[in-house]
DNA sequence: GGATATTGGTTGCTTTTGTAACTAACAACC
DNA sequence: GGTTGTTAGTTACAAAAGCAACCAATATCC
């Protein structure tokens, strides 16, 4: 932000940030919904079982960041429809490893398919040095101190 | 990306935009939602309010690029409390003319500097430079078409 | 000037998220 | 071996977002 110029939210990252992921969220989100039916979290779920292979529910948690009750949430729907399944392990009869389903495998690999294409047009105008602050930025700042949030944020 | 290695989620601009979205909002979010009780909507029509004089509610919609349900929520939340005061306009009875009452203009000049600090904290690490470039990237992504979304997504 | 379309804004209903409390299985301690 | 504490995951309830229908004022067209 220059010196003396009134603070717009254009100079405010948070704000920013904000509007720069919903207008890139949007064009894979509509592929993900329009053909799986799917959320957000599902498609992140479904994305580590297939990127990591079968996890229990706290594992994608930790790993995807995402809050447990979500992931329940997801879980149990992508289960209704098929794409994992799940299984009570008896080492310790609390957790369930979840594994994606033939048809869960199917979805995944479309969707990566599709978010590999996706995501290089939308770094297609950028230079690769370019690219590569924005990566090397947008991962400092995603690993901020997350104030007094312990753990994950539902 | 590099070339051969599997597809990361944090690769996936819309994720780590997200992430970075996300993590960075907290921090301020706190401070707007435990000192005035409000909603990110409702600064950012506050902001809008206090940085450009008064407005009508489709005058917001379009500045903040925020939907007409979220603002006519938000206006309400805020009226009710005191911070801005509406006004039917005479040349179009439709239209109300919505500014910040004192106590909405004390809450914003708190709440810009307070947000101008954050801000600067979030970009400290970061040289001038990169700061730039990660600005002009951000504003080119937030300004992508947005798909078949006409308007602004509620 | 009356029918029709448009615009500004609100409201009702549904889906999704946030938060906390809860259950069941396991661990630790005595 | 029973009490106490943890951990994995679910569920119930409240808050918020998304979406569509809606009302009222204005503009348009004849």
């Amino acid at each position: 932000m220059t010196q003396n110029d009134p603070f717009a939210l254009a100079d405010f990252m948070p704000y920013l940030l904000n509007q720069a992921a919903e207008a890139t969220s949007l064009g894979f989100q509509k592929y993900y919904k329009a053909n799986y039916g799917m959320l957000r979290t599902e498609w992140r779920v479904l994305f580590h079982l297939g990127r990591y292979g079968a996890l229990t529910a706290t594992a994608i948690c930790t790993k995807a960041q995402i809050h447990k009750t979500k992931v329940s949430r997801a879980v149990a729907a992508l289960e209704a429809r098929r794409f994992l399944l799940r299984e009570e392990m008896q080492s310790d009869r609390r957790q369930d490893l979840l594994s994606l389903t033939r048809k869960g495998q199917a979805a995944f690999n479309d969707l990566v398919a599709q978010a590999q294409r996706y995501n290089e047009t939308l770094l297609a105008p950028f230079t690769a040095q370019d690219q590569d602050t924005l990566r090397r930025i947008l991962l400092k700042l995603a690993q901020m101190e997350q104030g007094d949030a312990r753990g994950i944020a539902p």
